[in-house]
DNA sequence: TGTAGTATTGTAATGTTATTACATATTCAT
DNA sequence: ATGAATATGTAATAACATTACAATACTACA
């Protein structure tokens, strides 16, 4: 998979096989995949960018199911512990992870995230951080620093935002990019 | 300077040394620092910590001035694109860029930031990200991305507090680090 | 199978962070 | 002085997240 998918890729193909990936994974772990984390999975997996916490509990309401903030977010941790989701600091926003997307059976350690953030349509980058590694743990020594967790979040524009211009940006809500 | 400053800096010195840098360099780009600006900045400046607007707020009105959550939002903005304070976003805080608490003339480019975020103390620590600029542009060329800004934040821990052990960083709140 | 213990979800209220919209006041250049 | 640009004030509200406690659903094991 292209780390930026095309806005005409099969995405109920992603869908599918995340689902299928974290039933498994969960497994493995122990991990209780129930059906209100199945649902809240699925709303994040709705797109390769990010979503807000309340957006998803529209989306749940929107399909008939009504549900409090404060579930939302223990579904999120639960997520996001679990390997399945990653959180945006820079925008509050949650989004798939990418191995799990890929149909990995094993958990995403987060602990060194590489992240591409499209400024013009959303969409996320996630990257595996190979060549960081090193450099973070120079970064830790020169501060006599015991680096425990490590997010790299690269601002800017995909090619597709680049070629479509700054006009056809903001329309960019709807598609996957 | 060290990276992560001693408990016992003097930090009074640091205070003056960037209230007179940011006068010249707000000067230099022909940005005005008004009073409520640099009212807000000798907050943030308060430490070498983090600090959420609310909690400027509270302080400015502690020392008798009282305003709005807007008003310090938008200091917050002209202070950090006069490269004076970053923004940490995992945690929503606001800090001084290191080059000001310097002294240095020269606004600080924020287009690449690499920040040690202590979990024990909340102490920032802000290292230039040489070394790391490559590698970016290798993760973005990878993702056929333009880069525009990046942050690297490595949480973990810092040398007092490994020393110090957990039952001391609770109550780190209060000293500097 | 019953039951105790653990894990999950529900309910309600509230806390925290940030923005919109519009009015007023200050500063700058002429 | 005056108009234009910049900065701040006022009020309301949006967006994001957590606390505290109650109810329900699973799991293990006698």
């Amino acid at each position: 998979m292209a780390i930026f998918p095309h806005a005409d890729h099969d995405h109920q193909h992603c869908l599918e096989t995340l689902m299928v990936a974290a039933a498994q994974l969960c497994d493995h772990q122990g991990l209780r995949l129930t059906q209100l984390r199945r649902a809240v999975l699925a709303a994040v997996a709705g797109s390769h960018k990010t979503i807000g916490a309340y957006q998803i509990i529209d989306e749940l309401a929107a399909s008939g199911k009504k549900v409090a903030p404060i579930s939302v977010y223990r579904c999120l941790e639960f997520l996001q512990t679990a390997g399945l989701i990653h959180k945006l600091s820079s925008t509050n926003g949650y989004f798939i992870c990418r191995s799990a997307f890929e149909g990995s059976k094993k958990p995403c350690g987060d602990d060194l995230l590489v992240l591409l953030v499209c400024q013009g349509c959303g969409a996320i980058g996630e990257m595996d951080g190979e060549g960081l590694s090193p450099l973070v743990r120079r970064f830790a020594d020169k501060g006599e620093f015991v680096d425990q967790h490590s997010q790299l979040e690269i601002s800017g524009l995909c090619r597709s935002c680049r070629k479509n211009g700054p006009a056809d940006r903001k329309s960019a809500g709807a598609q996957p990019c």
